[in-house]
DNA sequence: CCGTATCCGTGAGGATACTG
DNA sequence: CAGTATCCTCACGGATACGG
């Protein structure tokens, strides 16, 4: 295939693309927060504890991105005290094998770098 | 599966190796480069010129990175005046696959955030 | 041509205190 | 409990000038 400026553009259209999922994975929390939703955590206190150092700041930003992002759902229970729950969406579900393939090149990658 | 520490373990340690990837892929310039030698242009100012945009302070950095990371290799050529050529490795061959699930995924995701 | 040296701005994320 | 509000730090990268 040639070196045209076509190819270029369709580069970096791909390259946008690329962006928009680092945009979701490559952030310090993100994955992190969806990992302990997965792990059954639902609540605000209890997503904090299980991943420790996250301060209440970040992790609220983070969950409204990630709401936003339609990766997860906030829900909201009329209770006394109110009480919210924040659950992973099916589209979540699709990060899985993704992020599986980043692991893996990972561990390959670091074997090609220092010795196996 | 129960949520036990040994799990929890497991997942930090995964998300480990998914950050060594991302050490690679997530950097502003890294992919672009990679790319543009890909495409064939091995000198300095040729991968200066055909992304567009990169100071010469960052390809130098990057240029470096990518080389200890056994992404690229730079070939010192003894001409009048001396010719620098850098080349893919076959290991950068393998973030070809990884990429292409990146932007698939990204393509995907965006559609699942706006309509379609 | 192939970089290095300096200086600088910005934004992600941290620390801490506070509210309904 | 479920967050907000402030203030702060620091690394990433930009801009520009210069050197072998």
């Amino acid at each position: 295939m040639p070196v045209n400026s076509k190819e270029h553009d369709a580069c970096k259209k791909s390259l946008l693309a690329v962006k928009d999922a680092l945009d979701v994975i490559s952030s310090k929390w993100k994955l992190q927060i969806i990992f302990a939703i997965w792990a059954g955590n639902k609540r605000f206190k209890d997503i904090e504890r299980q991943i420790g150092g996250i301060s209440p700041r970040m992790l609220s930003k983070e969950l409204k991105d990630l709401e936003e992002h339609k990766l997860i759902v906030r829900k909201v229970y009329d209770t006394q005290p109110v009480t919210i729950e924040y659950t992973a969406t099916p589209h979540a579900e699709t990060l899985k094998e993704l992020v599986d393939k980043l692991r893996t090149w990972g561990i390959k990658h670091r074997k090609a770098v220092f010795g196996k």
